[in-house]
DNA sequence: GTTGGCACTCGGTAGGATCGAGTGCCAACC
DNA sequence: GGTTGGCACTCGATCCTACCGAGTGCCAAC
């Protein structure tokens, strides 16, 4: 699509303004290493990859800014980039002494990705839906109020207040819970739907309260955890971007639905308006799928400014979403 | 300590400049409704408040604006504020139809909140150490992985992962549950600790093993729930100003702390300095404690700017604090 | 095709004038 | 004696102008 030239033209301009934020010039680009022409030369090159709509000029004599476009061109060129050697250390380190309850460990990834890359963080946890129950129990917290509590195979829990027409005894909620397990155990939560009919019609009044309140899905925004909004304020300086930003990022269902598109639509960084929201025309979006047992359950990523650090992002995203596919498959 | 004309100056500037963010002249007051005395009348008074810390000037030539010493009179000699028709509504409405899980019914108090007041709103949940155990589980996840839930009495879940020395076989997990429900039925969690050495090395092996974990106390962090950051960048100019607040509040345990220390100081607003925060010097936090069963057991509040509409913002954070507690009591 | 040269553009900065909101002070007034 | 109108003064904000310089587009020469 460009020639050797007026990609590594490009390349220098975009790591230039990711840099420094400023417009940059013809001159700044041919004393780069690398570009080995008269500024004259940049400039004819400068002035065909803006024709092309990969750069851009805020007026008529300024240095030149890259376009999404030009952002696009400058990822998709990227050779597979790969972390420095601390950062990779801090990872390790990570992983290494991550334990206990996966909420926990979600939410602490969001804070590594932000140590990382100074980015805010996004990540996405497994759904609850595909998990396999291992427990099923019922718990009386008042006459007529009972907690639903559903222990799932990868160590979350979902549980739903249900409100009883009538009360019921500790005997009904006992032999309710063994049926539910039986129905359930080792099967996703939806199985709980399926239990059968009981015999006791005081159990089945139960059953039936559970059944109607399983299928109503546990929010998506129970499993999206977001860090380092701040980093958002030292990327921008209209505070009236921070803020739409922010309002965005508080949208828990906005932004698991934000990441979602992006994975399926098989990228992994969006730009700007590839973000598909107006309010992120300034942002650029890097995420990684991961996976447990070869299935992709979730989402890692960063949100930045279009003139974020791409290669240092998409390299912590890449290897932290590995190495959490690979926790979470292990425990 | 202020006269009565130099209070309702004081007053008059306060509530100007809330308004307005604007330093306000003594022309403005003078023309205000409630003061009938002539500007040069006005400035004197205003001269004498400046003196004795109440005002300040920008600049020699420029309007008064509030200290945090003025702020602070204008809210001490607030009148219990209420809140408005369609606020008051909404705030029926919303604990109306509140129901369901406790963290699920917190967080969706700082939206009505935030909703209420534009401000960034902060609820800090009842501890779990003081809840009473309704029930006790331990599940096997993994060989030598065992996930220890219990079920509080106000419908909240405790959990930890355990990782134990040699697999336990589902027998032992059982009669060690059954061992903890009789320590820790009806009791705070910590009795937990206390279960009684069981005979069979297997279940002790484990009981231990539960023991040590439940001491460890749960996260503080675990029960705060903040929403509406995003307001913070619209009530500030300096995008620097808006980090370092996003910053704190990203801090979950120094949110928790802060409000801790407003409320145990007896305060129901802290003005700037008065949080013991530097990066709030700008703002004011107004807090009220809420009670369930008549035990005080947890804070609602609402961050802003010091010149936040403190009338409204009190009013709100005491309705929802009351009727918050009143609907965590029933539940 | 590349390059040095050159006229041109235009945002940013600095200096200067002006404006006006607001002040402090004072003399006059009730 | 407190209150008030008047007045000189201050100083940030706004606007204008000049100027600088980074950067451009174009062209002729290599």
């Amino acid at each position: 699509m460009l020639d050797e030239r007026k990609a590594s033209i490009l390349r220098a301009v975009v790591e230039e303004y990711i840099q420094t934020a400023q417009p940059v010039g013809s001159g700044h680009i041919a004393s780069a290493p690398g570009v080995q022409v008269s500024s004259a030369t940049v400039r004819n090159e400068m002035a065909a990859l803006e024709s092309d709509g990969f750069l851009a000029q805020p007026h008529t004599s300024a240095g030149r800014i890259p376009t999404e476009k030009g952002y696009r061109y400058f990822v998709d060129a990227l050779t597979q980039p790969s972390l420095d050697r601390t950062a990779t250390q801090q990872v390790r380190a990570f992983f290494d002494q991550a334990h206990g309850e996966i909420e926990q460990m979600l939410a602490d990834t969001t804070r590594l990705l932000t140590g990382l890359t100074d980015y805010a963080a996004v990540v996405v946890g497994p759904a609850h839906e595909a998990a396999a129950v291992r427990s099923v129990q019922l718990v009386s917290l008042a006459p007529t109020v009972v907690l639903f509590v559903a222990v799932l195979g990868n160590g979350a829990i979902e549980k739903r207040t249900l409100e009883l027409a009538a009360p019921a005894d500790e005997a009904v909620l006992a032999s309710a819970t063994a049926a539910l397990n039986a129905a359930a155990n080792g099967h996703p939560l939806s199985a709980v739907a399926a239990a059968p009919a009981a015999p006791d019609p005081a159990v089945e009044d139960v059953l039936a309260v559970v059944r109607a309140a399983v299928v109503t899905a546990s929010d998506d925004a129970d499993h999206v955890f977001v860090n380092g909004a701040s980093r958002m304020a030292a990327s921008f300086e209209a505070v009236e971007t921070v803020r739409s930003v922010l309002t965005i990022l508080e949208q828990q269902l906005v932004v698991v639905t934000l990441l979602r598109d992006v994975v399926d639509r098989g990228l992994n960084v969006a730009i700007g308006s590839e973000t598909g929201m107006q309010p992120l025309a300034d942002c650029a979006l890097v995420v990684a799928p991961y996976t447990v047992d070869g299935e992709q359950v979730g989402t890692v990523g960063v949100l930045g400014p279009t003139r974020m650090n791409y290669p240092q992002a998409l390299a912590a995203v890449a290897v932290v979403g590995q190495r959490l596919g690979n926790r979470l498959s292990e425990g």
